[in-house]
DNA sequence: ATAGGGTTAG
């Protein structure tokens, strides 16, 4: 195994196993204790009499501190097998209460910070408390804090910190610490600068890592602003960023769009004499990466291994996913292969990124391939790969093979999911004759998802379209935990279908629907007082139509009630959703047609040729005319 | 006396 893995290896079992290595006594367990002894020195512990005792104090005392430190290392793993199999419960109690030993606090605390279930770890904490002589101190309640902060159980955070105080500990800077973290990862800002603000009322000075929670929240939060200003107060209070801290900030920055001052930052850090560590690379090969400054990934790859840093699981994902998306996807499987090499088992997300590259590429058997290789494994495909596999499958028209791999989903316990049915359905309107869709249909049949009960048993509009308004209106509530992303994209699918199929009415009113649900937030916005965008950028054509159209008409009405004149509008199309070659876009072409039939007066700006201006006195005339409300139906 | 907290991908 090369050295660098063997050592991450070595490195996850200390963490697991941490603390059961150091030298604790506190707790004796008889039973445990007695044995131990016999084993390890070979002399029953009857053997060891009064005398010897006085004889040989320093032999004693070594003697049991090494079969105590052994005793611990035992129970501490015994309660901990105990307490990761049940549920808390009077049985679980009886269970620690037969066990019949004394367990100390620090004990105690290796167990709890190693309980995942947060009833578990509190019903544990609780019975530790209950036990005679036994007091928790700061350390355990922090552990406790840390537990219930990521069950995000708030309420009971404060009732325990109440209990801490009137138990005589006091919270540390590694309580707050974990709070803050807590608060921030349940998107709870203005509590986590609350906690921010009372430990420094209490005494408790912030540290380096206060600091770097809050800049990551925040940022993480879309608070770039508070990040930066966190980062600069961290600064004056003396601290310096250490190489964790940077490589937090460089994430932040590179996330929120500011690659190069991110890149800036990184060789500030070098420049400081702070050594990148292997996540540090990662961050940047990634944020990279993300820009598809490719180039300059591979160049920070390449630094990386020249710094002697060995990539891990995460570089290899990041570079195959760069490797493939440049198009050297015989690279990527090539990283692959030195993936495993380097002992390192592929997950589902690696297999499946292959299958989506070949997929995409055109390469269905290919795709295919890797997509048995990963059942080969023995690691279950998930959803998106087998939307992957499907989707390949879909764009060449190799109908029985998406057939295939549909059936198949089932028996693997898989569910086809929004996107599943979104791709099936976007595959109906893909060609211009709509010759795929007898076959869709049946596809979208099979994969049983309600999105088809929706679509076939929509209503044809009546006068008003209040009936499919209804309609969608049910669907959607039905589909509310579903993301946003997943909810555009199927709403997407289903008005272009509705469009193409000459469905108008019905795909407006649809629309209207999912509009009113704020399935599409950045459609309509005022940039500034009185000027307007129209953002179609992500839509499939026949969907920017029916947007455009219905958003025209909301406008017209706006003006007859209220007078409020727009100004200027523009109509953004972006390249399009569907478009694969830069400068073309079915989104833009579609909506330049519709502009001319109906002669709205607009213009484009140099530079700028998938954006339509309207403005002035013309858009206002143009807004006036009766058809503008009937654009839809064209 | 021991220990405890913060970062990266899909």
């Amino acid at each position: 195994m090369p050295l660098l893995s063997s050592m991450y290896l070595r490195l996850r079992l200390r963490n697991m196993y941490q603390g059961t290595k150091s030298n604790s006594q506190r707790f004796v367990s008889k039973s445990t204790t007695q044995s131990s002894e016999s084993k390890v020195n070979g002399v029953s512990s009857e053997g060891i009499t009064s005398a010897d005792n006085v004889q040989k104090p320093q032999r004693y005392t070594k003697m049991r501190t090494k079969t105590a430190a052994l005793g611990g290392k035992n129970l501490v793993e015994h309660v901990y097998h105990i307490l990761e199999q049940v549920k808390w419960g009077p049985a679980a109690e009886a269970a620690l209460d037969n066990l019949n030993c004394t367990l100390g606090v620090y004990h105690g605390n290796q167990i709890l910070k190693r309980l995942q279930d947060h009833t578990v770890a509190r019903g544990f904490f609780y019975w530790l408390k209950r036990q005679p002589g036994f007091k928790h101190d700061e350390h355990s309640y922090t552990t406790m804090v840390g537990i219930l902060g990521r069950a995000r159980q708030f309420n009971a955070i404060n009732s325990l910190l109440d209990e801490m105080v009137e138990d005589g500990s006091f919270p540390n800077v590694v309580t707050y610490n974990r709070m803050i973290h807590s608060y921030g990862r349940a998107n709870y800002l203005d509590e986590a600068l609350n906690v921010f603000y009372q430990m420094q009322e209490a005494g408790c000075e912030p540290d380096r890592v206060t600091y770097c929670t809050l800049i990551d929240i925040h940022a993480k939060a879309g608070f770039l602003d508070v990040a930066l200003n966190m980062y600069r107060r961290m600064q004056e209070a003396g601290l310096s960023p250490d190489t964790f801290t940077y490589s937090v900030i460089i994430n932040c920055l590179g996330k929120a769009g500011h690659l190069d001052t991110s890149y800036q930052l990184f060789s500030e850090m070098i420049a400081q004499g702070c050594t990148p560590n292997l996540v540090t690379y990662n961050i940047m090969i990634a944020l990279q990466a993300k820009a598809r400054n490719y180039p300059c990934a591979l160049r920070l790859y390449r630094d990386m291994q020249t710094a002697g840093f060995e990539p891990d699981k995460v570089t290899y994902s990041i570079v195959m996913e760069v490797l493939g998306h440049c198009g050297y996807l015989e690279e990527a499987e090539g990283m692959f292969t030195e993936m495993k090499q380097r002992n390192w088992v592929p997950d589902e997300p690696v297999y499946g990124l292959l299958v989506d590259l070949w997929g995409k590429a055109g390469e269905v058997d290919k795709a295919r391939g890797w997509y048995q290789a990963m059942i080969q494994a023995g690691v279950r495909p998930n959803v998106p790969t087998c939307n992957s596999l499907l989707s390949a499958f879909l764009r060449v028209h190799r109908f029985s093979d998406a057939y295939d791999v549909l059936q198949s989903m089932p028996s693997l316990g898989l569910n086809p999911s929004l996107q599943t049915y979104t791709l099936l359905l976007s595959c109906c309107t893909d060609t211009q004759y709509l010759s795929n869709m007898g076959v869709c249909c049946e596809l979208m049949a099979i994969s049983g998802h309600p999105a088809h009960a929706f679509l076939k048993s929509m209503p044809a509009a009546g006068p008003d379209g209040q009936n499919v308004r209804e309609h969608a209106n049910s669907f959607l509530d039905l589909m509310h935990s579903e993301d946003r992303e997943s909810k555009r994209g199927l709403v997407d699918a289903v008005v272009d279908f509705l469009h193409k199929t000459g469905l108008k009415e019905e795909a407006s009113s649809v629309w209207e629907v999912a509009a009113q649900k704020n399935v599409y937030p950045d459609v309509v916005r005022e940039k500034s007082s009185l000027y307007w965008l129209i953002n179609l950028h992500v839509m499939s054509d026949g969907t920017a139509i029916t947007a455009l159209a219905r958003t025209l008409a909301w406008f017209r009405r706006q003006i007859l009630m209220s007078g409020a004149v727009p100004m200027r509008i523009d109509i953004v199309t972006g390249w399009g959703r569907r478009s694969r070659v830069t400068g073309s876009s079915l989104v833009r072409q579609s909506v330049k047609e519709m502009l001319n039939i109906f002669e709205f007066p607009f213009y484009t700006e140099s530079g700028n040729t998938g954006c339509f201006v309207g403005c002035g006195e013309s858009l206002n005339t143009w807004l006036l005319h009766p058809y503008v409300e009937r654009m839809h139906l064209l």
